[in-house]
DNA sequence: TTGAAAGCGCTAACAC
DNA sequence: GTGTTAGCGCTTTCAA
């Protein structure tokens, strides 16, 4: 006798009048809600199994008002979202979902143009968001707060009442910012980026907590910041030399890559005639030599915390309201 | 009077009632399907506008049998999802959706586990597949072609039968190897990765179309293929530099790097001692210096493409079996 | 040109 | 423990 053949659309009917019960039956079974026997629910699940049944999301997310998608929401500026950082985290997040019922949608979301993500939240296509990256005054944040569905974010807010995982930022900064004051560089200097990003904020603070720390009084004139462009970090290398800085920290690895690019043009070199360190490691550094000293974070771990914290919400659980994520230390050859 | 406020869920049937029409009425006027008067189809599209209507979409789904997604499969290892280029090519397909009803459901691929994507398949969540990456026996286009449902790969496949859309890499490389060929670099050895991208077996005949189109004889022994690792590339360029290669021609980007790496710590000058071009260039290689000489693609117009035919395919429209996109060469001081 | 009614496949009161 | 029934919000015959 033929296996099942492979049927275009077997439902939940099907399965119940095969086994000659009801469709509740066949429910109930599959959910595990409301009672029913153990016999019964075994030859349910059994025929089942036998013939592939899948309940239609379609049908179930109608009844009971759910989606079964989450949505991961990053920036659609081209030179943002190619950053490896956004792909792990996705990837981290996808890793929970794929043990759920949940998938995963897409949106991309633009500094001042959010009608992506408005589209789907209000075609409610999905349960809760994730958005991938904060802002300093961030239209997505403030949207979904006025909206009754589930989010957290990726990178710190300051607004109240966001659940937000990131990493700890502050204290990785203040940690290697202390350790190269320790080893005797007082004349440190920051070069950093936009600073409508809250985590630029956070590794200021970060950078001078560890000042402080080593006993360093911090100066002003050594913090670059605001940077956007290329030109305007190689501008700030040229200022941190004139101020005469015997390492310059980086904010992050965009923007240590342009130092290190300018600093080799110069023909200044590293940790020779300067040291170099970055809040950020990536594989944009990898290649460098020397090796650079930098903080080591696991992106992928950041999607996987926050993702299991988005369907705990949706589940109805309580969450912490924010999540610090570890961090490493690698000293290199570039502050030797 | 107060403006309509955030009404919770107003559905067909409430913009129905308040135009005192029925449901059917306001649903062809959404639709565009059926007869329905001008007077009455533009009352009802007022109303929906001013009152912020929208569909819910998982009902429309359940009652077309559509799910107004398609899933964006992308491998999963972890070495391999944070190429920008998948990050690109989303975005371009994105960007299409953006501009439609659907929306992108992510799937992560594995060379041998695809159940994932079997998942979404079969839990029927998509209309169709986009596959980000094709595999020389690929699991999962031999899945999607046992199914019913549409599918376009990135990346030719060998497969019969299947959308596929894809840059011109044999042309690309044909031309690139014929230029350098041409160039009086006649030892050209040929670096490549694992033989299981469809990818690379066509960028080798381009590579020997070009030797060929510039009168030189193909040299078994300058040909370095199915390199996986770092210390496969570098055995590889002692190989090429062991038979008297005078320029070293790179399957991808990743390649590239390792060699350029390698010979840079071999104290080996490029494009002194020896030339380097790549088939395939991206951020890895920018920061180099010399630059390098490669093939330039766009990622994003691939998933453009891929998508606005995936959407065809999806529509009933019919669409070519293969499409094949430019590129550009970009000649550097690599090869100077 | 419009409407009534029957589903799409599933869930959840509420009976039995 | 199991079944009946009434939706979830939309589309689509079929009549009017």
């Amino acid at each position: 006798m033929m296996n099942d053949t492979e049927n275009k659309n077997i439902t939940i009917g099907d399965v119940a009048e095969a086994l000659g019960v009801s469709k509740t039956t066949v429910s109930r079974a599959i959910s595990g809600k409301g009672r029913i026997g153990d016999e019964t629910r075994q030859r349910v699940l059994d025929y089942i199994e036998a013939n592939n049944y899948r309940p239609n999301p379609m049908a179930k997310g109608l009844a009971d008002q759910r989606k079964y998608n989450i949505c991961w929401a990053i920036p659609g500026d081209s030179n943002v979202y190619d950053l490896p950082f956004f792909q792990r985290c996705m990837a981290g997040v996808c890793e929970v979902t794929m043990a759920t019922d949940y998938d995963v949608l897409i949106s991309l979301v633009y500094e001042k143009n959010i009608s992506h993500l408005k589209r789907i939240v209000e075609n409610k296509k999905v349960d809760g968001v994730i958005l991938g990256r904060t802002l300093v005054d961030d239209l997505a944040v403030k949207y979904l707060k006025g909206k009754d569905i589930p989010f957290v974010t990726i990178g710190s807010s300051n607004e109240k009442n966001v659940i937000q995982v990131d990493n700890d930022h502050e204290n990785a900064c203040k940690e290697i910012t202390s350790i190269l004051a320790g080893k005797g560089y007082r004349k440190l200097a920051l070069i950093g980026g936009s600073s409508s990003h809250v985590v630029n904020a956070t590794r200021q603070r970060g950078f001078e907590l560890g000042l402080r720390a080593a006993g360093v009084d911090i100066n002003e004139d050594m913090l670059f910041l605001g940077n956007e462009t290329t030109a305007d970090v190689e501008r700030a290398v040229d200022g941190a030399l004139s101020v005469g800085a015997e390492c310059i920290v980086c904010m992050d690895d965009c923007i240590c890559r342009d130092v290190l690019l300018k600093l080799r043009r110069d023909g200044i070199s590293v940790p020779g005639d300067l040291k170099v360190a970055s809040f950020y490691n990536s594989e944009l550094l990898d290649d460098n030599q020397p090796q650079i000293t930098a903080i080591q974070y696991d992106p992928k771990e950041i999607g996987n915390v926050a993702c299991t914290i988005l369907l705990k919400i949706i589940a109805g659980e309580e969450v912490e309201q924010k999540s610090l994520l570890g961090y490493e230390v690698l000293l290199k050859e570039s502050t030797r």
